[in-house]
RNA sequence: GGGCGUUUAGCUCAGUUGGCUAGAGCGCAUCCUUCACACGGAUGAGGUCACAGGUUCGAGUCCUGUAACGCCCACCA
């Protein structure tokens, strides 16, 4: 059996998957019984493909779960998609343009909304379904989208109270501005990139302190007689036409230069407008240019801080939404701003103003999604002030309540929320959660006015508190009294802001809005000035008998949406239904439980309980990558802690991110990504994910060299030889298992000599086609009905050879030290555990040691076995079977070929196979569930002092345990001096045959002949294991004894513990090569004697390090000065 | 410019609180199609731990500096 038998994933993961979603496994619901353990998805955007950097964070959110839902918590993974505003409409815009040749502003606000989300419902859901290929255990029924009812209540609930906290305030900003999609663009969507452009200078002629004309001004500032720093000054710019919204020119205070200018004012050019020289350290650096800067507040972002500290720089915005100049702008008023840069150069030139331009490379903004440069743009936008919620989000991570791994990224955090800026809240987009604020215009009746007379000043006031009332009144009226909150806008007395808390109270405010709009339209034919709804007229539901004081002139939602990280910061508790109290609760609810939502959104599948909340939040830990520890992280902790009282997430663990091998981030720009799917056909989902466990270290960056193929179907794509070592060993487990273990342990059910499929020495082979057959539930084969699984019995101590004791004490360590790196997520090492334990100590050793027990023994099946149980009877205890007193017991090993000793040795191959799945099973599913259903028809029972059915499905399977595995160092020594041996005479072997081949001369396939030298206790262990020394050291005659004595002409080794091992070489290979060998083997060894000898002549050291280090030191140049001294005698002999 | 990280075998990476004769996988070399596995087994070669100082009995590990590379954040008219 070759190649036919390896593990072909295909064949499994499908239906794996299904029966781990059919079983409801992935399903969480509140178990007072179980502690929880709750993992929210980062949310991958609804537009989302699959990338190596989703693989890889969902792999390790997946083992996490596994392994905790093995160890018997209540599991929750909850999934879930991004509507991501910007990517997503972005997306739907292109296709309209490429499919209708539509912009979004001829298809309108609702068309474009409900095109959205039609493509939502036909692709949105991709991501999610290749997550179901990666195998992950999310609890699908869950699934909640950032838009869908449950979140956007969350949502309004939370701008609700905020707004009404005076948290959310209206400003005018600069924002990144980007022309091209017309949208402010958060800080963090802006890539800078290196761009050439020039640096113009030219003249600012400055103002005599007597009224002049302006074409005095200018001639004097271009004569040729002008000086700088009296008639002119120079500035230089990258960006000349942004000069038309200068409203400064700033120097540095202690600038000789200039110092006697401050306060006077200089000419702006082609605008005539006067401006002033400002004197301000912050913004000028006089070393840079000319030691002059112009001030355009509207437009760059230091000049704008600049103009806080100055009120006489106000900002003027001279751009449009699309890029323009605007009316501010002057004579360049409708010129695309990069045409108005033309001009403006030209003209300046035109005028003489122009000294020079120098070429100049500079860092631009560039908005992510579109590409273009952004343009810094004064802007009215909502905010969240950050002050004390950034500093209650700092202390939970001061205070360890939230806590990073690796924890040096809790300064990134603490970085970024330390500088406290506020948070711009509002995108100029359609597609997102709508800003639940109406604008509102106010006038005061003229009736009431004239009866007010002279004390016009409290109008305002007065309106909004009539209006707040009205609205009040118009709440209760319609059940929702509660859920409006009205604000006066900051800037102008006849605004406010009007705040809708639920969908009931947000359809009464568009109800009125639209009787506005329409009396507005009436007004239009009607006299001047339009009619405009009375403010108390509302409804006719509360009668016509309130004073009417004022007029609503205008009444207006936003037209904004929130900012994508809005809704995903409030992930963890609006995914679980916060707020579930009454008063919050909005309409949308009611009516899923209804059935026939209808509105467009569509609902969630389920609906969370309040218990839901109260059990599964808060959560467990977040698994993420370092970028979004500031967008996303941070927010996640600070509205937690404002709405819940209590931290989202206790741990924190950041991953590397994957780049390419020049350590390049993976780009589809750089068409050097790797596609998840891809690998997955091409070496299995477990082999995927065995590979992103390794790569899960605690570096920031992690590379994956990319290579180029072409797949059967002739598709071209990328992939990386970095997979092949997991698919390796996945096909390792599965050939070990099916290949070895399993068809060992079924026996046929009527003896050995009626069985075709056994061989001479009595093993069973299964065609690995039956094994697959059988256990994959189609129909049995009349040959595995015939056969019987393995019995198990309770075993003691005394009933397992050396090598039992030592896999279980190996297989003890190996299950501590995977606890132990998962404690602290260090995955890589947990992956590198389990597969050196896997594949180093059971397959290649385990495996080996055991064979002659089963193949060796003339009636070794375990039904033989099963029917005589050991007359010592009895369960042993529960820890395992070192001696606790820590001694070493003589190991009485049972003659080989006992069939004792067969059955024996079957029970622990089955029970170290099972600990094994279950270890690996969070990092490798699919095969380990597999592979667990084959194992359980092959040993339904298994144990070792006690014994038990297995479980059914790994999934749900028990997490082993340490504590039940003592570690038996003196077996482990034992097993390291046998192995040595073996090593020893592997290696003469290997040496042998390569000097044949340069005689070429035919290779020997076992040494004639090897003498083993120990002293006499070792000798007598070594002799026990005769057999295996004979068979996994490859050799046909072998003494062993205390005073054995060396055949001249030997290849000899020395070893630990004093052990020789000889190889007598007449006939067998050429002297001197062997000659050769112990000679440079003593040379190294006399380096190191040397170095040592001279570590321990020094004093400070013998009289500081600590003994025990001394003591180990001293033995070991002991040790070495021995081994030196039989090397020296050894190569002697050979001179003979 | 600020912060963080990386630099260890040809490649990709481990190396916990300083005790190292520096490890793994891949690749390479040699042998083995022997009976679970050639997606395998066995054996071996391969490293002045980026550089320069310092602390220490002892430094791959700690400190300082330098260089290269990378990531994040902020940005200079």
């Amino acid at each position: 059996m070759s190649n036919g038998g390896s593990y072909d994933p295909h064949a499994v993961e499908p239906e794996i998957y299904r029966f781990w979603e059919q079983g409801g496994y992935f399903h969480a619901t509140p178990n007072p019984a179980k502690p929880p353990y709750v993992i929210d998805i980062p949310l991958p955007n609804v537009t989302g493909a699959l990338h190596l950097g989703h693989a890889l964070n969902n792999t390790l959110q997946d083992i996490l779960i596994r392994r905790a839902r093995m160890r018997g918590f209540e599991t929750l993974w909850m999934p879930g998609t991004d509507h991501a505003g910007i990517a997503t409409q972005a997306v739907v815009e292109k296709r309209l343009k490429e499919e209708q040749n539509l912009t979004r502003h001829e298809l309108g606000r609702e068309g474009l909304v409900r095109k959205i989300w039609e493509w939502k419902e036909e692709y949105g859901s991709r991501i999610l379904q290749q997550l179901r290929r990666m195998g992950c255990s999310c609890d699908w029924e869950r699934t909640r989208f950032t838009l869908d009812e449950v979140c956007a209540r969350a949502v309004y609930e939370v701008f609700f109270q905020w707004f009404k906290a005076g948290l959310i305030y209206r400003g005018l900003r600069l924002v990144n501005w980007d022309a091209h999609l017309q949208t402010a663009v958060a800080d963090d969507e802006i890539i800078h990139e290196t761009v050439k452009g020039h640096l113009w200078h030219y003249r600012y002629p400055i103002l005599p302190d007597e009224p002049a004309e302006p074409s005095t001004v200018l001639a004097r500032a271009v004569a040729p007689e002008a000086k700088p720093g009296v008639d002119y000054l120079v500035i230089a710019t990258t960006r000349p036409e942004t000069m038309l919204g200068d409203t400064a020119v700033a120097v540095h205070p202690d600038d000789p230069r200039y110092k006697h200018l401050v306060g006077r004012h200089c000419l702006l050019p082609l605008m005539n407008r006067p401006i002033p020289i400002i004197a301000d350290a912050e913004l000028v650096n006089p070393e840079f240019g000319t030691g002059c800067v112009k001030v355009t507040p509207a437009h760059d972002p230091n000049d704008y801080a600049f103009s806080q500290r100055h009120s006489e720089a106000r900002p003027i915005n001279i751009l449009t939404p699309d890029g323009k100049i605007n009316e501010n702008g002057g004579p360049y008023a409708g010129l695309d701003r990069y045409a108005a840069r033309t001009k403006v150069v030209a003209d300046l030139e035109a005028l003489g103003l122009m000294e020079k331009v120098e070429d100049y490379e500079t860092e631009i903004g560039h908005s992510d999604r579109s590409k273009t440069p952004i343009e810094p743009m004064l802007s009215e936008q909502w905010f969240v002030k950050m002050g004390d919620l950034a500093e209650t989000a700092m202390e939970a991570v001061r205070d360890g309540r939230v806590r990073f791994f690796p924890e040096r990224y809790a300064k990134t955090y603490l970085d970024w929320l330390g500088e406290k800026r506020d948070w711009c809240i509002s995108r100029q987009l359609w597609w997102g959660h709508r800003i639940p604020v109406w604008h509102a215009r106010l006038r005061v009746r003229d009736a009431e006015r004239r009866a007010a007379g002279q004390r016009v000043s409290d109008w305002p006031q007065r309106l909004v508190a009539d209006f707040r009332t009205a609205l009040e009144r118009y709440g209760a009226a319609a059940g929702c009294a509660s859920d409006f909150w009205v604000e006066m806008a900051a800037d102008d007395p006849s605004a406010c802001f009007v705040c809708a808390r639920s969908e009931k109270a947000r359809q009464e405010l568009a109800g009125i809005e639209s009787r506005v709009h329409r009396a507005r339209n009436v007004g239009l034919f009607g006299n001047d000035p339009p009619r405009a709804v009375e403010i108390a007229i509302g409804d006719p539901r509360h009668g016509p008998d309130q004073a009417v004081r004022g007029l609503l002139l205008q009444f207006e939602q936003d037209p904004d949406v929130l900012d994508t990280w809005f809704s995903s910061a409030l992930w963890p508790f609006s995914t679980l239904g916060w707020p579930h109290e009454e008063g919050a609760r909005g309409q949308g609810v009611k009516r899923s439980s209804d059935g026939a939502p209808s509105a467009p959104r569509p609902l969630g599948p389920s609906a969370p309980s309040p218990a839901d909340l109260d059990y599964f939040y808060p959560t467990t830990v977040l698994v993420t990558a370092r970028e979004i520890i500031t967008l996303w992280v941070a927010r996640m902790v600070l509205t937690g802690l404002h709405f819940t009282g209590r931290v989202p997430f206790s741990h924190v663990y950041i991953h590397p991110n994957i780049q390419d091998g020049q350590g390049r981030r993976m780009s589809k720009s750089l068409g050097n990504g790797v596609d998840p799917l891809d690998i997955i056909e091409l070496y299995g989902t477990d082999a995927l994910r065995f590979t992103m466990a390794q790569m899960a270290t605690e570096t920031q960056d992690a590379r994956m060299p990319v290579k180029r193929t072409k797949l059967p179907d002739g598709r071209e794509i990328n992939t990386s030889d970095r997979f092949e070592p997991a698919r390796n060993f996945c096909n390792k487990l599965w050939q070990a298992a099916t290949g070895f273990i399993l068809p060992n342990l079924t026996v046929a059910a009527d003896g050995p000599s009626a069985d075709p499929s056994r061989d001479r020495e009595g093993a069973v082979r299964t065609p690995d086609s039956e094994v697959r057959r059988s256990a994959h539930g189609g129909t049995p084969s009349p040959d595995t009905e015939v056969r019987r699984h393995m019995d198990a019995r309770p075993l003691r101590a005394e009933n397992l050879a050396i090598e039992d004791r030592w896999i279980l004490s190996r297989l003890g360590a190996c299950i501590r030290e995977a606890d132990r790196c998962f404690e602290r997520y260090q995955i890589s090492d947990v992956a590198d555990t389990l597969r050196t334990f896997f594949w180093g100590d059971f397959c290649d050793w385990y495996l080996e040691l055991v064979k002659p027990r089963l193949y060796d023994s003339a009636d070794s099946q375990g039904a033989r076995a099963s029917d005589s149980p050991p007359s010592q009877g009895g369960v042993g205890g529960g820890s395992g079977f070192a001696p606790a007193d820590g001694g070493h017991p003589p190991v009485v090993l049972p003659e080989r070929g006992d069939c004792d000793s067969a059955a024996v040795a079957r029970q622990v191959l089955a029970w170290v196979l099972d600990q094994s799945l279950r270890l690996l099973h969070p990092l490798m599913p699919f095969v380990t569930e597999a592979l667990w259903k084959k194992l359980g028809e092959a040993a339904p029972r298994r144990g070792l002092t006690e014994t038990r059915d297995a479980e059914p499905a790994l999934i749900a399977a028990a997490w082993p345990d340490a504590a039940t595995y003592t570690r038996d160092a003196a077996v482990e020594r034992e097993m390291a001096a046998l192995q040595d041996v073996i090593r020893a005479l592997r290696d003469t072997l290997a040496r042998i045959n390569t000097s044949r081949a340069a005689a070429k001369t035919p290779a020997i396939g076992k040494l004639p002949h090897a003498i083993i030298r120990a002293d006499n206790e070792t000798a007598a262990g070594l002799r026990r294991q005769r057999t295996v020394l004979l068979r996994l050291g490859r050799c046909e005659r072998l003494e062993i004894g205390a005073d054995v004595a060396k055949p001249a002409e030997s290849a000899t080794q020395v070893l630990a513990g004093g052990v020789e091992v000889y190889v007598p070489l007449a006939g067998l290979m050429d002297l001197a090569t062997e000659r050769q060998r112990l000679q440079k083997e003593r040379d190294t060894l006399r380096g190191h004697i040397e170095r040592l000898t001279g570590k321990l002549a020094n004093e400070d050291f013998v009289a500081r390090a600590p003994a025990a280090v001394v003591e180990q030191e001293r033995a070991r140049l002991a040790e070495m000065r021995a081994r030196y001294t039989t090397l020296e005698r050894n190569l002697a002999d050979l001179d003979d």
